[in-house]
DNA sequence: ACCTGAACACCGTTCAAGT
DNA sequence: ACCTGAACACCGTTCAAGT
């Protein structure tokens, strides 16, 4: 019975344990999340983590992190600041709606995170050369947090029981085909983003028309 | 010694005790928010509160239920839709942020809750009543909904480190001024979302011109 | 019906002990 | 440096016991 105490080559290190973690969370939500389970996933035992972690949180943070670096600000490169925000929000709502777990994380702000630092330095960096002013750009992107996290935070369509039973007419009259949301969970809510997202950049295009190159305001849809 | 195993009057009660959680969460955060925490500030023991919720998550339901409850729909009365749609929409998001911390609960969706399904019902029916066909009014919902859960979920100012240190300028070359949002959190958040809600509509009348009464039409904005 | 304490299988985290 | 088991103060929930 050799049970090693040290071996010569660490079982653990920072990378497997943030991507075990958000595996975890993925498959069985967060409070599913926690260190003895992690461990076990891992094949240790609880306490090891914490030489790799001080706390709990950290590797919260660490995770969320990890997600955010999916995000692509490419969009932003061509200078025109409508493609630029299209482009970002449909990236950034695709990393979080893979992960839909950590999106309450998420909400805590970048931080000191660095991929969170990196994607907020680009998306304002961007809107900010495009011509906004500095005040706006902030609400501009704060503007996109919102509406990207509050979209992947949980399914709107889902939010409604599968239960043709659940809805009495007599109660809610305009919810008698709301049990049939659940079927169709992908098209409405991607459809709501997406249309939302449009209606979001149309009408700031239309409070600043002089930020719209005069090609685009010939044809502004 | 006569300690009571049973009162004559129930110390307990289905009000008290979601009203005594969601005062414990607003003040503490979701974490702090346990049976046997909840108990003692009950001034029961802990196994006291399964005579009233069978369990821990249905004392959650109904908190939920109790925030949605604060939501006006009143100003979908006018049988406008613009006038409905920001009047729901700024209500929904003052409840919702008087308690951010039930906000990842409550992106979960209306499920059987009926506050949450009152709401829906005016939300939806409101639209379809201003002309929207159902399908789209479905969407429009589902996009306020984005919108306001996720501006209450987190504040995008108080995201941000309030350190000047914390954002090097050779890493994040437009984040100089980042450690000052914190400050003008209220500003900034506030801000974000009237200028998002604004946006949202203007972008929709918009794209909806035969639902924008003729007289609005000439001052679209 | 409604409260209690004891008990179950869990938590996050600390720490002394091993190599 | 990096892992271990034991231990601490916590969890949610069940249950037999009291009135």
């Amino acid at each position: 019975m050799c049970v090693m105490a040290r071996p010569r080559k660490p079982l653990l290190s920072r990378e497997r344990i943030v991507a075990t973690a958000l595996e975890l969370i993925d498959a069985e939500g967060l409070p599913a999340l926690s260190t003895r389970r992690l461990a076990a996933e891992l094949g240790v035992s609880g306490p090891s983590l914490y030489n790799h972690f001080t706390t709990k949180d950290e590797i919260l943070d660490a995770v969320a992190d990890t997600v955010i670096a999916e995000v692509d600000v490419a969009a932003f490169e061509g200078g025109d600041w409508r493609t630029g925000l299209l482009g970002w929000a449909r990236s950034y709502r695709a990393a979080l709606a893979a992960h839909p777990h950590v999106v309450p994380y998420l909400a805590q702000g970048p931080g000191r995170r660095p991929a969170g630092l990196r994607m907020a330095d680009a998306a304002f960096g961007g809107m900010v050369e495009a011509g906004w002013p500095p005040a706006q750009a902030t609400r501009v992107c704060a503007m996109v947090r919102y509406f990207v996290a509050g979209s992947a935070l949980g399914s709107f369509a889902r939010g409604f029981v599968d239960d043709p039973g659940a809805y009495d007419p007599a109660d809610y009259p305009h919810l008698g085909q709301a049990h049939l949301l659940a079927e169709h969970q992908r098209q409405v809510d991607e459809g709501a983003f997406e249309t939302g997202l449009q209606a979001l950049v149309d009408g700031l295009a239309l409070r600043h028309p002089e930020l719209v190159p005069p090609t685009d305001r010939a044809r502004p849809l």
